[in-house]
DNA sequence: ATGTTC
């Protein structure tokens, strides 16, 4: 059924599906030949999904596919679409379901020996204390009046509130707070989000306790506050249903407001507004108001591990060390042929992996380049990476967001035992707790690509370049 | 990803 795309490979690890007819710019494909076949493989759409991006209008230079890059809602996960803010266009597609998903890392002082025997009960406790799963209930309890705060002021409200320091704050992307309206939030998005801060979710969402295995980047690595043997705990979570129901209704919107671009699109899931229309602009203000609900988020959930090891092992330094977006679109200067522009830049499973001397990132990385966090699957290594200098030119500054997807979570389910999975990992050491076993055999290493492949490329391509490497403690998750 | 199927 899916046609094979061809693709010309321009450099090592860069591949290219010229532009053709209907299209606005090329694709740019980054990858191994490994990965890149797995892109290829028989109905695999990642790859015709790229095609279907660079046709948006007002779309520059290239679409991008990472070397995670996986087929998605319309767009591939793992990809860069970057419009001219005047031509172009506004696609949730291209941003995805869950807006500003993310990831953050907290550093702890302690080393694997001061948690050498509380694996369990760490593991109980943070289960115990974070919300996970589908369904409501958060770590913080919230009423109409705080979400709509916690929609304008993100990182910001979380700090009046007491519930994040200033040093939070600066160590977020964005600061934690993009400038966005909660008016434009619909209703029922509110009411699904409202109970829900502080709290994981489902499918490849998480909460593990690392230990810092691998140190590439010594000087780097400093700069981030990590060395080798470190405990630390990386959170991936997004806006739940908030975030769920906001892409939901705009994807609705724009149907019905352009039922001629819905018609002439080349699939249905591609929609999108021109960004000269309001309800282009709405969505964008509820995208950003998502995002902040987002940041809230994972900062309450930062508060309960602080609580957890405060009382578990009398630790009061859980400090964080960077908060980054990976489903987001942002408006941001890029150098394009000589000129720069401003470009409204779209990504979908994709980390802004900006170089040292980009005037977003905060003052403690500025000289450094920015700290990227990219977890690997269940019960495998992730990594902690820095901005690349050629991310600027390559991929908009980014690189990838995770292992990549590679078999379907159906497909998954039938092929993997989460009963085994819990009792292999055990026996590495490692503590999973899962609300639901269907969950774990979703995430079996297994159903994703190999993380080191990826990284591999990222830092072959110098997009985002590796620093440290952590291994699995404890691990919750929906 | 998701009150996992409007």
């Amino acid at each position: 059924m899916s046609q094979q795309i061809q693709l010309t490979q321009v450099a090592e690890n860069v591949y290219e599906i010229p532009e053709d007819e209907g299209m606005e710019v090329p694709v740019r494909v980054y990858g191994s030949a490994a990965l890149v076949e797995e892109m290829q493989t028989a109905d695999d759409r990642t790859l015709s999904q790229g095609r279907n991006v660079a046709t948006l209008p007002g779309i520059r230079k290239f679409a991008v596919v990472l070397p995670d890059g996986h087929q998605g809602y319309g767009f591939p996960i793992g990809g860069v679409a970057a419009v001219d803010t005047e031509t172009g266009v506004i696609s949730p597609g291209g941003i995805g379901f869950d807006i500003n998903c993310g990831v953050r890392l907290l550093r702890t002082p302690l080393t694997a020996d001061d948690v050498a025997g509380h694996e369990e009960e760490l593991a109980e406790r943070l289960y115990e204390t974070v919300p996970c799963g589908l369904g409501k209930g958060g770590y913080l309890e919230t009423n109409m009046d705080d979400l709509r705060g916690i929609l304008d002021g993100g990182m910001e409200w979380m700090r009046e509130a007491g519930h994040a320091t200033e040093a939070d704050l600066e160590h977020c992307e964005e600061n934690g707070r993009l400038d966005g309206d909660p008016g434009k939030v619909p209703a029922e998005a509110l009411s699904r989000g409202h109970n829900q801060v502080g709290s994981l979710g489902s499918g490849n969402h998480f909460l593990e306790v690392q230990r810092v295995a691998d140190v590439y980047d010594a000087e780097t690595a400093a700069a981030f506050g990590l060395a080798e043997d470190r405990i630390v705990v990386m959170i991936h979570s997004g806006s739940r249903g908030l975030g769920h129901q906001t892409c939901t209704e705009y994807v609705r919107r724009f149907e019905r407001a352009f039922p001629d671009i819905a018609d002439s699109l080349p699939d249905k899931q591609l929609i999108y507004a021109p960004l000269d229309e309001q309800v282009a602009e709405d969505y964008k203000q509820a995208m950003y108001a998502a995002a902040n609900f987002a940041w809230a988020n994972r900062q309450a959930m930062t508060q309960a591990v602080r609580e957890v090891f405060a009382d578990l092992l009398g630790v009061n330094t859980v400090e964080l060390v960077y908060d980054v977006c990976h489903n987001i679109a942002k408006e941001e200067r890029h150098r394009i042929d000589g000129g720069e522009d401003t470009l409204l830049v779209h990504r979908k499973g994709a980390t802004r992996a900006f170089p040292a001397g980009r005037p977003e990132i905060p003052d403690a990385y500025r000289d450094v380049g920015q700290p990227v966090f990219i977890p690997g699957s269940m019960g495998t290594a992730s990594y902690v990476l820095c901005g690349g200098e050629r991310s600027l030119d390559l991929t908009f500054g980014s690189t990838a967001h995770g292992a990549g997807r590679l078999k379907s979570r159906m497909q998954a389910k039938k092929e993997y035992s989460a009963g085994e999975l819990r009792r292999t990992l055990r026996e590495r050491g490692i503590y999973v707790r899962a609300r639901s076993g269907g969950t774990l055999a979703e995430e079996a290493p297994g159903a994703y690509k190999d993380v080191d492949e990826v990284i591999r490329v990222s830092d072959a391509l110098n997009i985002g370049t590796k620093v440290a490497r952590t291994v699995p403690i404890c691990n919750i998750k929906g």
